[in-house]
This record gives C-alpha cells, structure tokens and sequence, in this order.
DNA sequence: ACAATCTAGTTGATGCTTCAACTATTCCCC
DNA sequence: GGGGAATAGTTGAAGCATCAACTAGATTGT
C-alpha cells in the first residue's frame, strides 16, 4: 500500500492516446470486416492462425493460444464458424479427447477476401498515416510486452 | 479492386505483436478493475472523464465523445454505473432533452481507490518493460490516427 | 406560427464474451 | 492396475456491446 508513482504529463497523454487510438481503430476494422465480409474481428483472426498452420488446422488450445482467446471463447466462435461453414471439426486419433479445427476450402477463399480489404484499412488508419520508426517502435514495444506476459 | 498493397515482413511483425499484445494487456487490466474493484474498463474510463470534466460532471453526448463509445452504450453502461450508486442523472435546465451525468462522492471516491491500481498495471505491463521513447512512439502514432480518424 | 427536420438520449432485441460447472480422457505413481 | 490429479474441450447462464427503432424537445425556413 505504498504511494502510487503516477504517470507525468508527457507519459499520460502518450497512454491516453494509445488508449483513445487503438479503441477507435479495433472499432473501425470490426465494422469493416463484419460489414464487408461477415466477421468479426475474433473469427478473422482465427481464419489467419488456420490459413497459417501446417494442412490449415491446429488443435483447439493450440488455436486459442494463437488467437489470445479463451478456450471457451474458441468454442463458441469455432462453432459459429462452423454453422457458416468455414471450419470444421475433427476428431484427434491419439487423442482421444482431442479436436482439431480445420479451415474448410471456403474459409479458405473468405480469409483471402477479406485479407485483402483488411490490409487495406491497416494501411489506411495506421500504417500510412504514421512514421515507419513509430511502427517499428510500437513492434518492439509490445512484443516487451507479450514477452512480459509469458507469451512467445 | 487493384492489388492489395501488402504488408512486407517487418510490418507484418509489428503489426501482429501489437495486435496480440494489446488485446492481451487490455484483457489484463480488465481483469484487475474487474476483481479488484468490480469495474468494467468502459465504467472505468466514463469515471476517469467525468472526475475532469468541472462539477464532475458532463453531457451525456460529450461523455461519449470523450470516452469513445456510442450513446447507446454510454446509456446502457451509465444505467449500471447509477445503480451502483458511482454516478447519478440530472436533467438539464437549458435544454430539456439534455442529461448531465454527474459522478457521485461515492464515484469518486471509488476512481480514486481504482486509478491508484490501475497505474501499477499500466507501469507493471507497459510502461516499465518497455523503453521511454517507445512509449513516445506509441503516443505520436496513435495520436495521429485519431487524427486521421477526425477526433481532437 | 407551423411543418419539416435535426439533435439528445433511451430502449429492447440480438449477438458475442466471460465465467463456472461439467464430461471425457490421459497422466502420474504408489 | 487403480485411484487421484491434470488436461482437452464443451455448455449454459449472465453480462456487456451493437444496432435499429423510438420519444421528446429544439431548430430552421417560410
């Protein structure tokens, strides 16, 4: 219960405009993607992590892992993606209790869709309007911060 | 529908440990408001600006400019904040559609307890792990996307 | 002064996220 | 080899966000 080192001025505007930005531009791709292709944010990066595994499929927790989500989240998302016929399950033979969850050839073609506009607005809104140092400088930061976390 | 100008690796590097790492931290700080002091991030931050704003107090419409969310939600959320006694309505003299939102003593006094925390959480997985002029980095390019975006 | 239009804010339905509880299987080890 | 703990994944309920529809009051133009 020590007294809390507050942040000075210069610190505070630089975390409230973090704050403030990065709200705005997650908002800004999430009606993007979900107008334009049906998606969440949520579904599209799972779609990434598949298209980016070894015969377009991964074990759920190794998913949820890739995509920062919780198990019970894939679960529910997995299964919306499923009814939409983007992915589907399979079963693990050596283990039994195993799922795996495989990008069917439509989620395939979806992913690249939306890919493609996706990259479009990440250049618009960010990339684009920012000094290529500064991208560089907020890579490097949060990867300090995922290695904070434990995470690779 | 020309080709899409794609990312090259580093920018793909970049973009990728600021996607995962700030959907991680702010996960974490939403757990902490949440089990320490039973505050969503979004409660958190209409409190934040109404402890600014004069009188604590401020239009509903100019709360929800100020903290990035749509009315609907600032209602919505505003309605929860109000009956946990943290924030209460008044109505308007000047103009009778208007609603001011007013911080409580009692909100207040929970900000207070609550920001305290929260700076050590922001220090702890942010601003301490990761190098000074980086987090100006990160302030000069989301400021600029808010920019872009048309806000102040 | 009246109608058309615009702005402030709320509401309810729908959908996504979180949390805790649950089943089923595998691992550990005595 | 059998009982306890750990792991994989799912489920349903409750909470929060989003969207469209709505009420009520202000503004504009004629």
């Amino acid at each position: 219960m020590s007294e809390p080192r507050w942040l000075d001025a210069s610190q505070q505007r630089d975390w409230r405009a973090y704050v403030d930005g990065s709200v705005r531009l997650t908002e800004i791709m999430d009606r993007d993607l979900k107008t334009r292709h049906g998606l969440s944010v949520s579904e599209y990066e799972i779609l990434v992590r598949l298209s980016e595994a070894p015969g377009h499929r991964l074990r759920m927790a190794e998913l949820a892992d890739n995509a920062s989500q919780s198990r019970s989240r894939l679960s529910h998302t997995c299964s919306r993606l499923e009814s939409k016929g983007l992915v589907k399950r399979d079963n693990c033979g050596t283990d039994k209790r195993g799922v795996y969850a495989q990008l069917t050839d439509d989620g395939f073609a979806t992913l690249e869709r939306a890919a493609r506009d996706h990259v479009e607005v990440v250049r618009e809104y960010l990339i684009d309007v920012i000094e290529p140092e500064d991208l560089e400088a907020i890579g490097r930061a949060f990867s300090a911060v995922l290695k904070r976390l434990g995470a690779t």
